[in-house]
DNA sequence: CTGAAAGCGCTTACAG
DNA sequence: CTGAAAGCGCTTACAG
């Protein structure tokens, strides 16, 4: 068995209340007691068990995380940066996978809110429609919502800049010459697939060119809507020039298709992703992309539902995540 | 605050006991007792503080996961296995990232070992020297090793068949007729790529192809490393016509790399990877690999621990898990 | 069938 | 500077 501090208690003599004192640097202590403690805790291997100690001051040191699916970079970059952040303010991580399921969403935030842990940091799952666990999960303990966001909850949101990011990639696309661009958007229910949208339409807007409905086709984030969704977008549309996907899984799905259809990428049609996944590297020719600074998302989510644990409930307002484009070659420029 | 037992106890002035019994469905309690203890929970919404509950009991329901990296798509996908494991168990997973550093490893091993979890799945660093660490948690609950495993510890290992399916990858490479088959290797160090190192070496023993160590280069699972590695192999070998890969994110490269060196894949040089990753159905050709099961190795892995959790340390011997070949256009066949 | 009490390993007011 | 006691939320022998 582990030690405890009664066990060191014990063979000093002295009370556990001062043993738990000076593992603690409790300046109330004797300077000497506290080297003794210390010395027969190492000399025992001892370690705090923190389950034990933050039951008694309603803390756990956990936080949870729940998201879709940690096999998507997205999540698992951005899961890198909060592990980051959590390890360095002597956080661990629990994390849940909902399969973008409501009915797992559900199940995984109830469990993580029986005292499991001290907040919880999400992404919003594709099939969830009512909120309602979301907002009864808040009144026990802080939430951060991070790129799978809703408006309609109070809480801090953290994204990235998918208007800007949007609004860029499209831009880009214009300024290589293409008039004719598609967009290969996500659900329209989605509050990051609606902002990529929006951003990809006011680019049009700006630059005078008409926003069609048969350019915009919803994939769904599943790249094997993209060879359907191509082709009816060229049906109507067959002097295509330019294609905005929504991730870059969809961007590359899109190259390898097009491809097969024969077109030259980007001589006939550019495509630009959204994300700068490794696979943007793989694919040939290799995929322009905006960055959306992941880590950092993480790192970020972390740091301020940390701060919500301590101050209560606030509320963190923040500067939105600054996108970047990545120049490759299936873009002209 | 979350409702405790105390609460409902209070409501329908009986004792925690008989509260704490009813809702744990103990058979001595009055059914109609039970009915009503449970029909406050509900109204309360009550849900036990497993922590606590834990605590008591000594269990915590949780595991650890100690990995390199949740971002390579091996690990992702074993968790995803693990997670489904383990929760139908009613088990959460308590994820650990190294970072490939034993330093990490340690630190993360000793704050599990802390009373957080029941037990531990890991696979070791690439950092990782000296395993003390390994073995000294070990003494406090089950460890499970997976994927980068090490036979000089005493405990249950799962892994996928390493050699088998590297035999089955380098007689693939021979069947199309390749004789100067090129492998780029992981750290000799690691037991799963020594694994793979000798299932390609005994293909070609039984081949009656000889085994030529300029043919081997480690890449130490970088694929940064794989141009060097290749303008090594081709220097010394200029009729290179097979190269097999420890894993899919270095085949991937080889064929980038390659063809960018002006080789027809596979006309001129097959190339075989290893794990089935998503890249390997991006690249052009697409890679032919040897599938992995890491669904199957994460569900078995957490199978073997709640086993071990159950009978106290027993080590558990198993089938290793088969893989299998999945042809594609970058060999010839 | 139910309750009072002890205890899991820790922390922290309250005394001295 | 140190200790005895209460308590975090739960479970479970021991009584009755």
């Amino acid at each position: 068995m582990a030690t405890t501090i009664k066990d060191i208690a014990k063979a000093l003599g002295i009370s556990v209340s001062t043993v738990s004192r000076a593992l603690n640097d409790s300046p109330q202590i004797n300077d000497e007691t506290i080297k003794a403690v210390k010395a027969v805790a190492k000399k025992f291997n001892y370690r705090r068990n923190n389950v034990a100690a933050g039951l008694r001051i309603n803390k756990t040191f956990c936080l949870g995380v729940v998201v879709p699916n940690i096999g998507i970079y997205f999540y698992s970059r951005v899961i890198s940066g909060m592990q980051k952040a959590a390890s360095e303010a002597g956080y661990q991580l629990l994390i849940c996978q909902t399969d973008e399921e409501e009915a797992n969403e559900i199940k995984y935030l109830e469990s993580l809110s029986n005292g499991r842990v001290d907040g919880i940091l999400m992404a919003i799952s594709k099939g969830t429609n009512k909120l309602n666990h979301v907002k009864q999960v808040m009144e026990e303990m802080p939430v951060v919502l991070f790129d799978r966001t809703d408006s309609s909850i109070d809480t801090t949101q953290v994204e990235a800049d998918d208007f800007n990011g949007a609004f860029l990639a499209t831009k880009h696309l214009i300024d290589g010459g293409a008039r004719n661009i598609a967009h290969l958007a996500g659900p329209k229910n989605m509050q990051n697939s609606k902002n990529r949208l929006n951003g990809y339409k006011e680019a049009l807007r700006q630059n005078d060119i008409s926003v069609k409905q048969n350019l915009i086709e919803n994939c769904d984030f599943d790249r094997h809507n993209v060879e359907g969704a191509l082709k009816k977008i060229l049906k109507s549309n067959p002097d295509l020039d330019g294609v905005f996907a929504v991730n870059d899984d969809l961007g590359v799905q899109a190259i390898l298709v097009l491809k097969k259809m024969g077109y030259k990428i980007p001589e006939q049609i550019s495509v630009i992703g959204f994300g700068n996944y490794p696979v943007s590297k793989i694919v040939e020719p290799r995929l322009t992309t905006v960055s959306h600074h992941l880590f950092e998302i993480g790192e970020k989510s972390v740091e301020y539902l940390l701060k919500m644990i301590k101050n209560k409930d606030a509320k963190i307002s923040h500067e939105p995540l600054v996108s970047e484009l990545i120049l490759r070659e299936s873009t002209k420029h």
